[in-house]
DNA sequence: AGCGGGATTAGC
DNA sequence: CTAATCCCGCTT
């Protein structure tokens, strides 16, 4: 547990490859003194202003500002008015990309569900006030530790972007085959 | 100052 | 399929 954080090189690379290799890494936070540890089992790349799925396509504003600045920190925003979604900051600074954090496998001290974006807010306890978070420190971080075996990496569109155009149909959502803690709509079996 | 809508989830 | 629920960002 006590492998160091992702240094800030990781994160300030292409977002969709930082997208990817960040499947099947373990995601900390420590909570009192306690950390709530999962394994990063599906991202999403929010690749610039020019993505018009991303929030950064509408330019810099209050709410997105994190997401221009350096990488390697957390952009944590309220959607739906009920919800947490975490990501991490890539590319250089002033770019304006991100990755999102959608689902977790459960290491440690991660009760209740953790498939979803919303549900992996929860069971870490992050909120409002991670937004803006060093990544590169002791209580939010990715461990540097490497997957030990490897892993199969499926694509998808991502979720929840129709209203993107063709944006929306990019596979920039990357996640683990046949794990069960994957959110969203499994493939569906029909012809 | 008001209003529309969202990178979701749960429940009917 | 739709409600819940709040903040942001844009329009008036």
């Amino acid at each position: 547990m006590m492998a160091p954080a992702l240094p800030r090189e990781f994160y300030q690379r292409d977002t969709a490859t930082v997208a990817r290799d960040l499947l099947g890494r373990t995601l900390v936070h420590v909570v009192d003194g306690i950390p709530r540890a999962g394994r990063i089992v599906e991202t999403e790349a929010y690749l610039g202003p020019h993505d018009l799925a991303s929030h950064s396509s509408k330019g810099r504003t209050e709410r997105n500002a994190v997401m221009f600045g350096p990488p390697g920190h957390a952009y944590v925003y309220m959607i739906y008015g009920m919800h947490f979604c975490l990501n991490t900051v890539t590319e250089p600074e002033g770019h304006g990309a991100a990755v999102l954090l959608r689902a977790l496998e459960p290491v440690v001290n991660l009760p209740g569900r953790t498939g979803g974006p919303g549900l992996l807010c929860r069971a870490l306890g992050i909120d409002r006030r991670w937004n803006g978070c060093d990544l590169t420190g002791p209580d939010l971080y990715i461990s540097a530790e490497t997957p030990p075996r490897k892993l199969r990496i499926l694509t998808s569109p991502r979720i929840g972007v129709d209203y993107a155009g063709a944006w929306a149909r990019r596979h920039l959502r990357f996640y683990l085959a046949e794990n069960p803690f994957v959110s969203g709509k499994k493939p569906r079996k029909t012809a």
